[in-house]
DNA sequence: GAAGTTCGATTGTCCGGACAATAGCCCGGA
DNA sequence: TCCGGGCTATTGTCCGGACAATCGAACTTC
């Protein structure tokens, strides 16, 4: 404990306990024992120990019981579902991704996109179009719509990292997305441009992220090839 | 404010509050009031206002800036991801789900389910298969797998209502699920039986579900139809 | 008029304490 | 033996206060 770091107390507490889980020096299964007796301990108060822990508990890796004590999970867990980018995701998975741009231009809006972003029908809006692959291999054709003026995109900063990343470093804070996951077979067009016969099934998500004053700030339309991609998370049941 | 009701305080005010952003009394991207002055005014300290705020934060529901506020987001919040059946799902939607059990047996655990169960090869394993229909039409076809002596599902049970359901009414503390989202060609068997022609795409869901010890509970294999049926849901960015 | 500075407002962090609610255990009684 | 009651341990809730960090706006200065 660092009481003259900027840091917060219940941070750094939150973290080493994180990592003592992560390195299996705390057991699953094992108690964790009492919050009193661990803040004496520590030299911390019990709210800040509390605080600590709930932030653990939130992120699913212990579990509280009145009367008993806190218990480290028994986890299989690994990541839940963030609004990450495809870019973020491959390049974690070791895949060294690769962007190519398409398009990208400012068009009018059609009704859908319009919609979505919540702008006027026909204003302009900024029209990213790209093929990720991996391994030199197309993985996925995005097509993504941003209000225009909010930021503007250089192609070379796109075909080397994701696009959410550059969006956080112009200042916008992403706050939440609503999302739609199906599928559908390919069209002539789209099988050749991902390297899929006519009529492979595609994965598909169209995606519409709002930052933390609600307003839309992109639209996206993504299509995976079904053979080499499927989304994979983990999610946490709200008590 | 209740004081002699057993619902905690915190979460009296987070359910007022949370009702008049429903109700539109809480205009979204107004202010809220300082916490010090909401606590004077309810009658309540800060530290019990500012817990009711951070759950409806943790909801998405409300934006805190330092030195500016707490905000009602200008939302178009609707329902996070949760851990929820389909027929959950399609009873919200007013769908009217019907269910077909075609298999409710125990037999030995191939290696997959094994793995996924964590119990040996060839244990006995409850096995569920069953078609979900809304409106008369075959929506998806749904395989669980569940560790014996876990429960014993009444088929009559399992065709009024959803698994999960029946699962937390048994006293099984649902936790976490790993899940995975992919998408393939119908085989003819597959078609069949949801009325899709061979080589239709299908959406896949494969799930893990743990309970709070972190044993695994159930294990899924879904496949629903791709012409009828999205995921659709809502997620929030960690800050 | 523009840029830098100060200042008030508001949330963030932290403390120490008090009592309530609950789960599990041990023990006694039937 | 079996069941229930009481005891203890532990987390849950709530209070009141103190100071720090940050944001925005008003103010000052050039």
């Amino acid at each position: 404990m660092d009481r003259s770091s900027p840091v917060p107390l219940y941070f750094q507490l939150s973290q080493q306990l994180e990592a003592a889980i992560e390195k299996g020096r705390l057991a699953p299964g094992s108690l964790l024992g009492n919050e009193i007796e661990l803040a004496g301990r520590l030299g911390l108060s019990r709210p800040t120990v509390r605080q600590a822990i709930q932030s653990l508990v939130d992120k699913g890796l212990l579990v509280r019981r009145r009367g008993v004590g806190t218990q480290v999970v028994h986890s299989q867990v690994k990541r839940p579902l963030e609004l990450s980018s495809l870019y973020d995701d491959l390049e974690a998975a070791g895949q060294r991704p690769a962007t190519r741009v398409l398009r990208n231009t400012t068009e009018p809006a059609t009704a859908e996109v319009a919609a979505a972003l919540g702008v006027a029908e026909g204003a302009e809006v900024l029209v990213i179009e790209r093929l990720r692959l991996a391994h030199g291999e197309p993985m996925a054709h995005l097509c993504n719509h941003l209000p225009a003026g909010l930021l503007d995109l250089d192609t070379a900063l796109l075909e080397s990292t994701g696009l959410y990343r550059l969006m956080r470093q112009a200042g916008i804070t992403l706050h939440s997305a609503r999302q739609a996951v199906g599928a559908r077979a390919a069209s002539a067009e789209e099988g050749e441009r991902l390297g899929e016969p006519e009529g492979a099934p595609l994965l598909t998500m169209q995606r519409t992220t709002f930052d933390d004053t609600g307003r839309a700030v992109e639209f996206g339309s993504h299509v995976y090839r079904a053979s080499r991609y499927a989304f994979e998370f983990q999610l946490l049941v709200r008590p």
